[in-house]
DNA sequence: CGATAAAATGTAATCGATTACATAATGAGG
DNA sequence: CCTCATTATGTAATCGATTACATTTTATCG
């Protein structure tokens, strides 16, 4: 029903390749049939058929971005900082949750294939060889937010260097029994690595590792919940809970206003990511802040170079993490 | 580079048809070619191209979405129901961020169009005579999701009687200054109608509108935080206060705790919506429960249907809002 | 003013699938 | 074993753009 080129090419009285030239603004078309073609165009409302075009030139100027779950919190900021500089190259995304299920992921990665987009960005916790095999074989370029594999560029954080900082941060402020709520433990970028900061801090400071005063969570506000019970019951309690992110560590608030501790006199507690509920919330949150927004631009602007040709290499470009001090330390 | 049909039809000794017909299992193919065809295609790994196949079949099994913003709160439940949906039915999501920006929204509605979409899901706060035209003009099938419009389909609550519920609750607490932060005025979804659910209760309760209690905000955490401050130093404040959502309630509440009052006792605070950091924050909101994670999914489910042929009278689908009581009130 | 180069436009092939229609293979029934 | 209906497969047009190549128009200049 709607035109094609070839009506407004009719009506214009020239041929489809006209056309298709002002409407590329490509070759040389003289100014008095640019306009009259032009006037055609704005007369008849015509708007070529993308997906033809996309038949043609062999791309489709949409990318796919693969995350978790766009409703736990961390990630509607990435995609927010993807999708404006997408937009601004005049790229779409197609969004996709795949709840770390891999047989999701594959289902994904197959009709992101098939539907040709140009280009991926990929969150997940961890990439096992057969993924990274599956997303080498797309022959389709990807970039890996927040997670890593060899052969891929990726946008992290230093997870290690900022979680010692928080604890180091921490034990500065005369705290010696810290807890910790890790992340889950075959997570390998957040999980294991935020653990080794915590466990560096301390060698670094001297204190010596009681495994007790580690428990772990799956960065679910429940088990930040419990963890902190568990915690909070130890004969000795720790004077301060070092959470894996920000929604555990609200959990950990939680179960500490239910013992009717106070923050930060009673317990201090530190989190992980700066949420945007951190500083919402009563008390603030201090915590480790990673650039959610602009982790999803770099990543976004990383991919278009390469879409637009430029050999980039393949490493990690690791953003700077900002300690934030808030009320709850 | 990648394979083509032709070359899967090469290898297995058939037509490009034969393989078309085992690729859609229509038509009647014989069990044995069906198999031979299938081997290579899984030999080779043979990707239909869905871009192709759209410019043909004229359906490109993706949606558009518009929302204001995926990184504000509200919008990612509901953006998560819509695509748990159309994952089910094989359909893929465009997302698109307007923020609320009248000439990004109609640059994205070209491309959508352009890209061919199947249906658009609108989410927006007031729809103008002339968006409405546009959409109309689209031809292309169009569900609103909070907010409506005569002629489309829409998936809402009930926000004038949910707002008095919360009114009416509140004055049977004994509360009689009820101070209220309303959303923008210009938004006719929610600003006008949760205020109109503010002052019908009210005079069913015979308790006189005190203008000095109402101040509007925007949604957003500063303007509850700043409204409340304004109402918590009115000579006779309020003892409750309402906010038009979440957001703003957490800056009531941010505001009560620099004003060292303590919360439920001091004052009683009610937001709108139960976002998901509502139950998780000390202390925990009491709040007016808007079914995201559902208008997305019911929305979505609308628009297959729309989508599959089947006639949908284009009225408004109204869904349940519940009264959330948790300690802030 | 005519030859020639440069600019503008047109013709038709192409992208990779689907599908109407034509044709070939198979099976049933006498 | 032959005819005819049915099933299976193949041929070629088609979707709506882009673009290589061919052709026409315009401009330049001796």
């Amino acid at each position: 029903m709607p035109l094609k080129i070839k009506d407004v090419a009719l009506r214009a009285g020239v041929s489809v390749a006209t056309v298709s030239r002002v409407l590329n603004n490509s070759d040389s078309v003289k100014p008095d049939t640019y306009t009259k073609v032009m006037k055609v165009i704005n007369e008849v409302q015509y708007k070529p058929n993308a997906i033809a075009r996309s038949l043609k030139v062999k791309n489709t100027k949409t990318i796919g971005i693969m995350i978790p779950d766009i409703s736990s919190h961390f990630f509607p900021e990435v995609v927010r900082g993807i999708e404006d500089i997408a937009n601004m190259y005049e790229y779409n995304i197609i969004l996709c949750n795949t709840d770390l299920n891999r047989e999701k992921e594959q289902k994904y990665l197959e009709v992101l294939t098939e539907k040709q987009v140009d280009g991926i960005i990929f969150m997940s916790n961890i990439i096992t060889r057969d993924l990274a095999l599956k997303l080498k074989s797309l022959k389709v370029p990807i970039v890996l937010i927040s997670t890593e594999y060899e052969g891929f560029p990726a946008i992290i954080i230093d997870n290690v260097a900022a979680s010692k900082e928080m604890v180091s941060y921490l034990l500065n402020k005369g705290h010696k029994r810290i807890g910790m709520i890790t992340g889950k433990e075959d997570d390998a970028i957040a999980g294991t690595s935020r653990y080794e900061g915590y466990k560096l801090a301390l060698r670094e400071a001297g204190v010596e590792l009681d495994k007790s005063l580690i428990v772990s969570g799956d960065y679910r506000f429940k088990s930040g919940y419990e963890g902190a019970l568990k915690l909070l019951a130890l004969p000795k309690r720790p004077t301060a809970i070092f959470a894996s992110n920000d929604e555990m560590a609200l959990g950990v608030i939680k179960a500490a206003s239910v013992l009717k501790l106070s923050i930060p006199d009673d317990l201090a507690v530190a989190g992980f990511d700066d949420v945007d509920m951190a500083q919402k919330i009563v008390p603030a949150l201090t915590t480790m802040a990673q650039p959610m927004y602009e982790m999803g631009a770099v990543g976004m602007r990383l991919l278009t170079k390469i879409l637009h040709g430029e050999k980039i290499p393949c490493n990690n470009v690791v953003l700077k993490h900002n300690l934030i001090e808030r009320e709850s330390c």
